[in-house]
DNA sequence: TATGAATGAGGGTTCATTCAT
DNA sequence: AATGAATGAACCCTCATTCAT
């Protein structure tokens, strides 16, 4: 029946572990979730926490190569920004069980965990200073502190996702130019200061 | 023996939850590290989620009456951005535990409670919404759905709170300043357009 | 207020004792119930097992000693029969709580009090079989081992007890009345045989 | 390891509630005994209730049946008294200890089973009044209110009960006939009034 | 590959009892 | 006499994990 139990097994905790969180979800509830034996989660992983980790692996990858991608000197530092937030809410909209999964039990994953997530998450931020560097240095930014502003980037980025049953309207492409439009230009109406 | 058990026993659970997380911080854990007896806790609370909630709304309350009170059409609506701003980056400050355990653990708390939680950012978010409307009607805010605008705030201010071991710089007033400058008048140097 | 305590006390472990039996009554709800601090049933009482023998005893001592009193040769073999009927269905009805908590809390009792509670019962059961010998041996009973039948007045006897929502109809001397004719002369209609 | 676990625990644990009482006998007890792991009870039963009610089903339920056969108009109605004491001594000679468990335990168990349980004995009491409807309409009964006999029965054959370390001697039939001579004739001598 | 019975450490919680006041 | 905060043993139950099949 099942092509491919292992993947029924990731998506189906996916799914649990989105829903009730990491320690509200049971092995016995995702196996019998997915249709299959308790046993038969543990012939395909270590753990619970293996099970999660690898999830995580899994569909994180995807995104955080194509993020790697955008260290490249060559693409112009807007269009660093505009693809990082693209990127981001791709990733939530195709992802939003991970994402929310990610979100919510951060910190009730181990610290080996942990410590791979905050570097992962490190690069992503140096990525953003390069380009955010590159671009004052090219007299398109503003002046400021560029650690500061790619931290709040990274933070504003998350927007795209549905937090307390809101989240800003629109498809990928909307929601980004939104995003990207906030950061560029600010609220402000009247004549920018320099 | 200690002054006051209760507030030994909340400061306690408080560094245990932000630290380790809800679920993977034992009543016995509390009552150990607390110096006290398991049965003691539940000599003030009901159950561990009534602690934990007891917890939040013990800290939370003056942040969030704090920001019910910039609902008030005769503040400026740039001060209510920047005092909600600052508000959040002082809760953060001062409540490093509070803001982390509710960050991290939102998911697994039960349902009430989190229509509790999603109720009061709806009221948030109505505020700034509202101020943001003001703002456009006096011609001081550019175009844009406010709502939209009103939540990516709600995500930036969070940025003052310490998250991968990575922080904006600066005591709270700088924070707020940089925060607030960034959301006003965004990254780009050039003339600004309308 | 209380004029006195203990009794305040007594009176409101037997009410709980017989609505929720002894193991689900706790002395905090004991206290609350009686509207005192739950050290205070400790100043009266060593334990509350102590409390529950106290009460059996305060409570079923009149209706044992007069049971006693009815091992007197004097008395007519029937009239004995009769008042021990009547006896035991005053008492459960003058003190139904502690004829309930007593069939219904036997075996969670200690074995001491068990063992007394035994020794009383053997008492009267001796009782009951004199004078059933005697009744025999004037030839107004038919032949039979005493003890079974002595035996079986002690269970019917109990019938006066309101079990599973039903119970003998009428006042105490009606069910006496009741229960005395039919061990005194059966089911039968026909002739008697000897 | 056990051929079938399932009857090891069941059995254990009657013989432990009927031993000490249900509230008195823990899981821990209970597995300790029946030389498995504590886990393995829920992994047959879902509660300690769940448990008790499973036993009392599994051992009551013939006994139930073979009474609610005894509704039936083609048997005697002095048969059907018979049958009645013969089989609820046969079952508590072959259930002591469910006989013992359900005798003692009765108010500790929940309303649901209270009211089951209540229920099964009503049906009982029916049985056996309209066997004693029939019996006095054939004239083969005296005059009374035949559900007060119905109950006086009922408790009286339970007077093949071992309480107190007493009960009325001989086998299973012997003790029927006991039972059934004393209500049929009851104890007087002389000549029967009608 | 796959199962599910079995395990036992550990969870939250209750409650009889103590004792300083 | 009376209190109630504090205790900790013991409770029922959950669940990640193991392993014989």
């Amino acid at each position: 029946m099942t092509i491919n139990t292992k993947i029924n097994i990731m998506d189906t905790a996916l799914k649990l572990f989105a829903e009730k969180g990491f320690s509200d979800t049971s092995i016995s509830a995702i196996a019998e979730e997915a249709g299959i034996g308790k046993g038969t989660i543990y012939w395909y992983f270590e753990s619970k926490k293996d099970l999660f980790f690898s999830i995580v692996e899994q569909r994180g990858q995807d995104y955080f190569n194509k993020v790697l991608k955008l260290d490249n000197d060559s693409i112009e530092s807007e269009q660093i920004i505009y693809k990082y937030i693209k990127y981001t809410i791709e990733f939530i909209d195709n992802n939003y069980d991970v994402a929310k999964m990610l979100i919510t039990n951060t910190e009730i994953i181990n610290n080996e965990f942990k410590k791979m997530m905050e570097l992962k998450q490190q690069q992503v931020i140096s990525i953003l200073e390069k380009a955010l560097k590159r671009g004052q240095k090219e007299d398109k930014f503003r002046g400021f502190k560029s650690r500061d502003i790619a931290f709040m980037i990274m933070n504003i980025a998350k927007s795209g996702h549905n937090q307390f049953n809101f989240s800003i309207e629109g498809n990928i492409d909307q929601k980004t130019q939104k995003i990207y439009d906030f950061i560029m230009y600010g609220l402000i109406k009247e004549e920018r200061k320099t």
